[in-house]
DNA sequence: CTAGAAAATTGGAGCGCTACAAAAACTGGC
DNA sequence: GCCAGTTTTTGTAGCGCTCCAATTTTCTAG
């Protein structure tokens, strides 16, 4: 049978031009260029492809025509959800003007960053996105416009930048918390680019409004655990706390543990708002108030940024900064008493 | 300056060969059996390398060597927590081969699951891994060996398929809880093909033990939302219910918000155990008993499947099941009274 | 010192496609 | 029926690399 030829070879386009009758040529030019072919070669074309499941080789096509229409992006771990609206916004400006996007994770320890930016060049991507902590050497010799997401130390010379205004994001949970009248506030905190800024940002606004700053965790990590731990040094060590903002919803989570350890009702006796607007703040048991950093507009943004220069690699790299949003859920609530 | 000379073309294999004073096909030869060429014109043509900061083009290499390397998986969707597992567990089998896996997501409404094939294929992939809804069409004039990872209904001819047993998780679930002496269990289930087996499962042994089967929202979805509004169907016509099984742990934490907001206390007064054993459930704060799929298994399964088939072609699809693992914590308690 | 074997290096064809110039097939107007 | 102009189609020459046979160099032993 015609349909069931499994071990066969990978079909060409010199297949499919002898199976129509046509040139070869004839065949890249429909599969390019449609209009430009009559309506009886065309149709002959297609039937040919379907009957022999004929599908263009990528690495041919890159080869001949050097231009691959993708670009690269590189996150450094998949389970940090904030990419999924990276790559949603960015989709949004790529995918109208035709440009597909791959991805390349560089979890430490097994492929490192420069690793996954050598696949993506190797590949041929006519722009590279950089959603994870960028190094100076990783761009040594790199012949096409990059620009990172999202972080904001050592972004290397020449890569533009478009990222989360985090200081913003920071002095808007400190303007919530004051505004319900809190007064002994606690923040906890990571290391890390993002963590260090939404620090800063809080604590400067904290300080404006003469209030002390508890900040806890600042050289930790900040997954649940360490969340958990900064909440409970906070509040053993200053039991009257009545506010907590985390660095990120996930530490919220352990905030909410520690409270739970302690007896602690939340909103009620104690107010905690957390960071990024995940999935996770956004369920209603969680129900959690959380700052928006619009990951989705970076996105965008990345996406123009990144076609501008493709288009005129004369371009400056672009800086901006996205202002996040305060959305104001079930955890925080007036001081008590 | 030699360093800084951006815009020129990207180096080729001619140019590391001029500079190193060798033939092309010793460059060549460095990139892939070092070990066959002298010591010293091996040096040479590293220093040539990482002087012109050459990468190899992957279009090239693909094209003249007609092997990848590469497979392909393809998934539904990224905020979906259990490929990370299945892609940690593919990954520890394909990386010490040398293999590279390549992402494609098939999100419904932006590119299907076919376009999602077509540019895995397009990129000569050796093997496909579905991780998605699979459909026969997909298939068509597929040359590659392909195995379906984790779904069960509408497997296309041809495919292998490796799977979480959730008939055995579903039935897990109904055993830890009768084994705790709850009598009026509520299940809050989905559509989809692994929620059918989920709760096919768990009725079965319901039935068993001759315990009525609540069952709700089998033709709904399988977020929060649906997961609340299964539960508060299953707790308003059912007030004695003492244990609630949800198909997954999102709709879990569904539950537990149907359950605060009666004022019923979890695990004293209503049981709750979900599906997945994601980051969720791990949760210090939500500490939820939970059914491990073991994609990480699944994955290595799969991987070792597919290198099987790659190898020698004419075997057989394999069809496996992966026995999941009941994962106690504390949203499980025995019968109240 | 030299034949013969082994190791190191090279030239050239070809992977599947596109670009572009050249050829072929149509137009319509006189 | 013929010519200029237009549309459609087709050779041909690469794109950057690998593979393999052929060639050159180096080594071994008699």
């Amino acid at each position: 049978m015609s349909l069931n030829t499994p071990r066969t070879r990978r079909p060409t386009i010199y297949d499919v031009a002898k199976s129509a009758g046509v040139s070869p040529s004839l065949v890249s030019l429909v599969l390019q260029n449609p209009s430009k072919v009559s309506e009886k070669r065309r149709e002959a074309v297609r039937a040919a492809i379907s009957e022999l499941g004929y599908r263009p080789s990528r690495a041919a096509t890159t080869l001949a025509s050097s231009q691959t229409k993708s670009i690269g992006l590189v996150i450094d771990d998949f389970r940090n959800p904030w990419f999924v609206d990276l790559l949603r916004g960015m989709e949004s400006v790529f995918s109208p003007r035709g440009y597909q996007v791959t991805l390349a994770d560089s979890r430490p320890g097994e492929n490192r960053i420069t690793e996954a930016v050598d696949g993506l060049l190797a590949m041929h991507v006519e722009g590279l996105v950089i959603a994870a902590e960028p190094s100076e050497s990783m761009m040594a010799g790199t012949w096409v416009p990059a620009v990172v997401a999202g972080w904001r130390n050592g972004v290397p010379a020449g890569a533009g930048l478009i990222t989360n205004d985090d200081d913003g994001g920071g002095r808007m949970a400190a303007e919530h918390l004051i505004g319900l009248g809190h007064t002994r506030i606690g923040h906890l905190s990571g290391s890390g680019g993002a963590a260090a800024h939404r620090r800063e940002g809080f604590r400067r606004r904290i300080l404006e409004a003469g209030v002390e700053a508890r900040i806890a965790g600042e050289s930790r990590g900040t997954s649940e655990e360490d969340g958990y731990a900064a909440a409970c040094w906070v509040l053993d060590h200053h039991p009257d706390t009545t506010a907590l903002f985390a660095a990120n919803d996930t530490m919220a989570l352990g905030a909410f543990a520690a409270a739970k350890a302690r007896g602690l009702s939340v909103p009620e006796e104690l107010s905690v708002i957390g960071y990024d607007n995940s999935p996770l703040a956004k369920s209603r048991y969680l129900d959690m108030t959380s700052v928006d950093n619009r990951s989705d507009i970076v996105g965008s943004g990345v996406a123009n940024a990144l076609l501008a220069r493709i288009q005129d690699p004369t371009l400056e790299p672009e800086r901006q900064l996205i202002e996040p949003d305060l959305i104001i859920r079930g955890t925080t609530a007036r001081v008590p008493g």
